[in-house]
DNA sequence: TAGATTGTTAATCGATTAACAATC
DNA sequence: TAGATTGTTAATCGATTAACAATC
């Protein structure tokens, strides 16, 4: 039992493992084979400790004297980040956002692959965007749980945000990335990881006060 | 002195005044006049001494038994977050991501004006994008000192960030506001807000992993 | 007055940082 | 061997939560 369980990460390491796993891509390509954890901390204004803290919550172990395997530290990161299993996921609000989401190529190295887009509008349905089907809001429930699909991308505004979560939970999604600007009633076993823009923007524009001071 | 220090808000808490903000201005528009603690705690599955306790880094004062003001709590949110200043600011990268964002007509509600765009490919420059002109990267120092511009947006391929980030910071630029997948490097002085999408992301397909366990 | 809600002070909890032993 | 780096255990710091007094 206690040997399955999943280790909870805390969130700040998390964000701070999604950086790690850009930094070591890139040096990887510029041909690092170890990489330390003071190498990583100085790349990102970190503290070495802070770093090593948090790659032992991806379980492997580096070499004194020469730092962490740089492929097994790559692989280590995209399991506890879960972006070796590809989920496939459902976007729903095909406005400028989503159209920019559904064209990004990369979405597949960090686990997310778009096989269905929804909207309400009717001039846009039964098109397709980068070779994804826009198709109408209505059928999202039959559909979800006819593809067992686990994951949902709100891009609508923010007054269709609830009722969209409220279809994908139907459908039987367990997880939402939300983009709009609202917060979403969900049942407890529903994950919600916002996206809003206003949020790193609030932090940004407060700090712009202090400037000059 | 010390009555003209500005407050350092933690994060988590601006964070929080953020999505207060959202709710306090549906609540109005619903016709709230008063908006206590324990409706917002409620409303965003929050404790409502945390909510007072965010509240009180506004600076502003709730009267026992009816709550907060809500217009003023509003206002008091916004003056926080510095969204009734407005700043002018640039945007580098008008591939997809970059031109939804230039499309996005709220930016103005979050203390946010769009003056100019740039882009490296000649294709793109000279061309205007929802009214904005786009002009060549290489504009952009000449511009941002003459119009002395604040803030920075960055939505370039990863490759092209730094050199993005370098160019903003040539020309004044004292806070950017970073989509790209890199950490940029800059000088202590200024503000960078990472806003990748892999973050929020790599969190989400995290807590995938343990669904269903 | 009674009750609800704010605001303050203290206690707890968790994340970060420090110190140091282990090891290649 | 000496030195650099990891990993662990303890100390610190800051944010969250609890308790309770103040007040409308």
């Amino acid at each position: 039992m206690s040997k399955d369980e999943i280790k909870v990460i805390p969130e700040p390491s998390l964000r701070r493992l999604v950086h790690y796993h850009h930094l070591v891509k890139d040096l990887i390509k510029c041909g690092a084979e170890e990489i330390s954890s003071a190498t990583i901390a100085r790349e990102l204004y970190l503290d070495s400790i802070q770093v090593r803290k948090d790659i032992q919550f991806t379980g492997i172990v580096g070499k004194p004297k020469r730092g962490y395997n740089a492929k097994e530290l790559l692989a280590a990161i995209e399991t506890v980040l879960n972006w070796n299993n590809t989920f496939q996921a459902f976007l729903v609000g095909c406005g400028k956002l989503g159209r920019a989401m559904l064209h990004y190529p990369n979405f597949t190295n960090y686990g997310l692959e778009f096989v269905a887009a929804f909207d309400v509008n009717p001039d846009m349905t039964d098109t397709r965007i980068n070779g994804i089907s826009v198709l109408h809001t209505e059928q999202l429930v039959k559909l979800a749980k006819r593809m067992h699909i686990h994951l949902g991308v709100i891009t609508t505004p923010a007054e269709a945000a609830q009722e969209a979560a409220d279809l994908m939970i139907e459908g039987g999604i367990e997880a939402i990335w939300n983009f709009a600007p609202s917060r979403l009633k969900v049942p407890e076993n529903v994950i919600v990881e916002n996206a809003q823009f206003s949020e790193t923007l609030g932090v940004l524009t407060n700090k712009l006060k202090n400037i000059g001071r």
